[in-house]
DNA sequence: TGAACAAACTAACAGTTGTTAGTTTAATGT
DNA sequence: ACATTAAACTAACAACTGTTAGTTTGTTCA
């Protein structure tokens, strides 16, 4: 395990912050205050405060898009990738619980990256979609609305960040058995 | 149809640009410039920036409360008071799209409403879960975690806000009956 | 016509914002 | 022992923040 840089603890304490009153109302003395310095000693460490938000969301964000892709050339059925999903999601969750608060709700706080993001996302939705679309044709799943089915699996798995830190003692394979349980037999025929 | 005063224009306004960018990265002068007058001016008709998120914030809070007192009251049983909480949060979210998300995403930056923000919340969530706890003990739902239960349904319909402004021709009572079969379907024994 | 009023305006305030420049301190490796 | 370096510091900046005070404009109605 290599030990954390300082602009890396920088970072993580500012995403703790972004969780609890978003990117924009966490000022840098603010987070200077947190890390138990003075607000200028921050730039010996990092750029400005738009490349702290910029690590976070581009950082995790592609971890999503390469947990997709894996599971995309996986040889798994509709049904099973649908469960890697929820995986991928509830893994992702619990380690980068803070991180996921400014994915979900600071992105349009970007500037540059902004437009990357966005790709990244559509794109992810992208995939899950035509997974679900072939679960369909394959008679693997009931015909709903592919659109409607993903939004509620999807808003339901990015939004375990606000929920998993509430439950003290959380086994995450049951948590992912129960999720699965509950948002796939839904769905299955 | 009474005629809209220029105070509930101005938080109408405000809660459109606090969904693109949240309470916090709005500046009073971005408010005035939507609405065509100097910042100053906006004091001819509120108190201060915090009074109009204390109105979007509360108002909406309330109806949610309302709305579930009526629920609880009826006779129906739990999946029937299920599909009436599914009917509640679309009616709502369709009627309030830029209030949900200040709701969702702001509630923190209310000051001396905040507890009271709270507590509406967590009764409302208590009421959700004994609604679950009543339908497994009568056998109606699966008898799977009740906190994960309406953890699922509940972000979903939270997130009603983001997804219904995507689709231009969207039928209310359609999507009522879809998310009914999605979320319910999958708790139905 | 003129009083009353709603609603805009200009000007300014005190405090906060992200950030830069230049300097000091303490630990490290030769 | 000395040069290097990481990481803190103080001081200051220009711009922006919510808000107040006092004034002007235009409409309504007696």
């Amino acid at each position: 395990m290599k030990k954390e840089t300082r602009q890396e603890e920088i970072i993580r304490i500012a995403a703790r912050l972004f969780k609890e009153k978003g990117y924009s109302a966490v000022t840098m003395r603010d987070l200077a205050a947190e890390m138990g310095i003075k607000a200028a000693s921050l730039y010996n460490h990092i750029n400005s405060k738009q490349y702290i938000l910029d690590m976070i969301i581009i950082t995790l964000a592609e971890k999503f898009t390469d947990g997709m892709q894996q599971i995309q050339s996986s040889d798994d059925n509709c049904i099973g990738k649908l469960k890697q999903i929820i995986e991928l999601h509830v893994k992702l969750s619990s380690q980068n619980i803070y991180g996921m608060a400014s994915l979900n709700n600071d992105w349009m706080h970007l500037a540059e990256k902004r437009d990357y993001y966005k790709k990244l996302r559509s794109n992810y939705e992208e995939d899950f979609r035509s997974i679900l679309e072939e679960g369909i044709a394959s008679g693997e799943i009931v015909n709903e609305k592919p659109e409607v089915m993903m939004f509620s699996i999807l808003t339901t798995l990015r939004s375990l960040y606000i929920w998993i830190p509430k439950k003290e003692d959380l086994n995450l394979r049951e948590l992912s058995a129960t999720l699965n349980q509950i948002l796939i037999k839904g769905i299955n025929k």
